[in-house]
DNA sequence: CGTGCATAGTTGAAGCGTCAACTAGACCCC
DNA sequence: GGGGTCTAGTTGACGCTTCAACTATGCACG
């Protein structure tokens, strides 16, 4: 039965489920950590990203592409950063339906005390956890699977869903 | 300024980040082929757990822990899935706070189905884009981040938050 | 045996993410 | 220069996850 299924090995299977798991808890323990202080880490990726930008701005796009997410989740989470006071929106000179957003001071001086908090945490979680050997490999595998998953085809990424 | 902060090394940000983004777009790409189907990973999960237990049955806190989700989580989930008729729930025996929970028939044929879905997604893109060795080191990255979890004493999974 | 505390699971409200529909500006091309 | 189409971003409704509060049972200790 199911002649045409390549199943997981036993070993692979085994990586597999040692890889869905740890996400899980790495994602919980590094929120968790982020949460304590108010801020979730998608949210503090969406600061993060932009503090690294040439003139700490970044069209909407641009931003959801550098942390996959959807552009509606973007906007919904700069809608909140904003009331927040540490994001602004401007509308892009160039393109008339663009839109910058840009950290603001009181976001950058905010964005100071969770790095620090959240570096501390991604050091307890993972990289102090494993050998320099074990971080590279684990490093060079998810690279390629961000090499493969951007030549992907059937990456839309956004529009219509390929059901 | 900031004496006291262990940053990340360049080569350990951009290992982080390729972990961080990669784990996003797996996630993304293998709950999309599911949801194709009319299911999410994470109810995959539950069914799939359920499948591989001692009499296809097993206790709502076993379960929980066995995903890496919160019992409030799981009492949802089953509960969606329970109304689809996959899933049934049965008091415990031994422990009349206890709660079993049990895969029925037509959870078992349905499951077939997504799992022959979902492997053939996990290979796509992730088993079959990696090198054997790659695979392996990732997965023995990812068991070792789940082992110092498991010891890490402020993992509560559940009860009181360390905030 | 009964008081106190821990554990198992559920519940409902609030918040976040997704999805489809929508507005508006750009681009193409005859 | 006015359709047709594509891209950028927003919106609101719906659904899933989280969180805190709650019920009920087990367990320890006097």
């Amino acid at each position: 039965m199911d002649e045409g299924v390549r199943w997981l090995s036993a070993q692979e299977q085994q990586w597999w489920r040692a890889y869905l798991r740890a996400t899980r808890e790495l994602d919980l323990a590094l929120d968790r950590d982020l949460q304590c202080l108010g801020l979730s880490l998608s949210e503090y990726e969406l600061l993060s990203m932009l503090s690294e930008a040439e003139g700490a701005r970044l069209r909407m796009s641009a931003l959801a592409a550098l942390i996959v997410q959807s552009r509606s989740r973007v906007t919904h989470t700069a809608a909140r950063l904003e009331r927040r006071g540490w994001v602004r929106r401007s509308p892009a000179p160039d393109d008339g339906r663009g839109v910058l957003l840009e950290l603001t001071e009181q976001g950058r001086d905010a964005l100071e005390g969770f790095a620090v908090a959240h570096v501390a945490s991604v050091r307890r979680h993972l990289v102090d956890v494993l050998t320099p050997q074990q971080l590279r490999g684990l490093g060079e595998a998810m690279q390629a699977v961000r090499d493969a998953y951007a030549q992907d085809p059937t990456t839309p990424a956004e529009p219509a869903g390929p059901c």
